[in-house]
DNA sequence: ATTTTTAACTAACAAACGTTAGTTTTGCTT
DNA sequence: AAGCAAAACTAACGTTTGTTAGTTAAAAAT
């Protein structure tokens, strides 16, 4: 069972994604949930707290997930799966607060730099990845940050285009986009 | 020179891209210009018309460029290099208006559906070539929307690291992008 | 059954919003 | 130097914004 507050950070999720976190009102998301704005205020403390909920929690599932991918004895290529996984994972579980985390995080305020430094993180574990596997000769020469950025690029759009596309399955998608992203579309 | 309405257009693409449209109100535009909110209104009409400007502009180049692109004869690895050494040219071009061409759309009001034919229109072009990639044999079997938005994916997603590697050289940007892209990352 | 807590409501606030009206200054043309 | 158009200004407008205060109804705990 969701509880009211559960209920307002999810709606809240769905709209921000929908028109971006400063065009919503509290009174669109008062009547979206279907109760007066002043109303929200018995639950949550403010607009930006909810902004705060939806993006941090999803930011450290990201940093620690990598992280622990990072650390694990895993072969590169199985590694870059995971991460691939893990993007894919959270996009399904998150499918409203991904646009947020994308485009709405510099209206965190307080909270901004603790985003920025989740994000860091997470590139800098990224690079270690894409490091070790060019010097152990598995992955080509080409500049690191072109290929941070190219997979990052695809699996931070995700959330863009999975939902329209409800009858991928989930594993089918993750090995596509591994086949795309590691071994390209040419023969 | 510039025209006192350029110069609007360009600081406001900048801001919209900082901020996001929402976020931006008249009187920071025009602290941002030097003037008064008020003065605004000298050169344009509304700041929707604003954003209409910096959007539709860059989407009727892009969609137009593909076109071209499309009914050309070069073989399909030209054609997708094409693509993105356009998307490469033109984020280089637009270093702020793409922001909102990407995540500003929804609050073009009246403009809105002209934006969403371009960029639909702009979609079917792509995924033609990438068909054509396919029947020709010289694209791998791969679900054609995790090939378009793969790639889509990764270019749109241009101008947000774009800026910040300065010293990449664009020549250099797209025979890696299309190594990438088009190659793979994995020996 | 009575008290307490939770969560809804109405009403209103001060601030900020996009925009208009009317006026003054600037800078070019004659 | 005079006249004019372009572009700046001040002041204000009606709305909308996030949020608070105070009240009431329903639900839970005693």
């Amino acid at each position: 069972m969701l509880t009211r507050k559960q209920e307002i950070h999810i709606t809240a999720a769905r709209l921000f994604k929908e028109k971006g976190y400063s065009a919503v009102t509290m009174r669109d998301l008062a009547a979206a949930v279907g109760i007066k704005a002043a109303s929200l205020y018995n639950h949550i403390s403010s607009k930006e707290e909810i902004l705060n909920e939806v993006i941090l929690v999803i930011a450290h599932e990201f940093t620690s997930g990598i992280e622990e991918i990072h650390n694990s004895k895993k072969d590169i290529s199985l590694k870059l799966e995971a991460v691939i996984a893990q993007h894919v994972r959270l996009t399904m579980n998150h499918p409203y607060g991904m646009a947020s985390l994308n485009n709405d995080w510099m209206h965190l305020g307080k909270g901004t730099q603790t985003y920025l430094d989740l994000r860091d993180a997470y590139e800098k574990y990224f690079r270690a990845i894409i490091r070790e596997g060019k010097n152990t000769g598995i992955l080509k020469e080409i500049d690191e940050e072109v290929i941070l950025f190219s997979i990052l690029g695809t699996l931070r759009n995700l959330y863009q285009w999975m939902p329209k596309k409800a009858e991928l399955d989930k594993e089918e998608l993750i090995i596509s986009l591994y086949q795309t992203l590691l071994k390209g579309i040419e023969f």
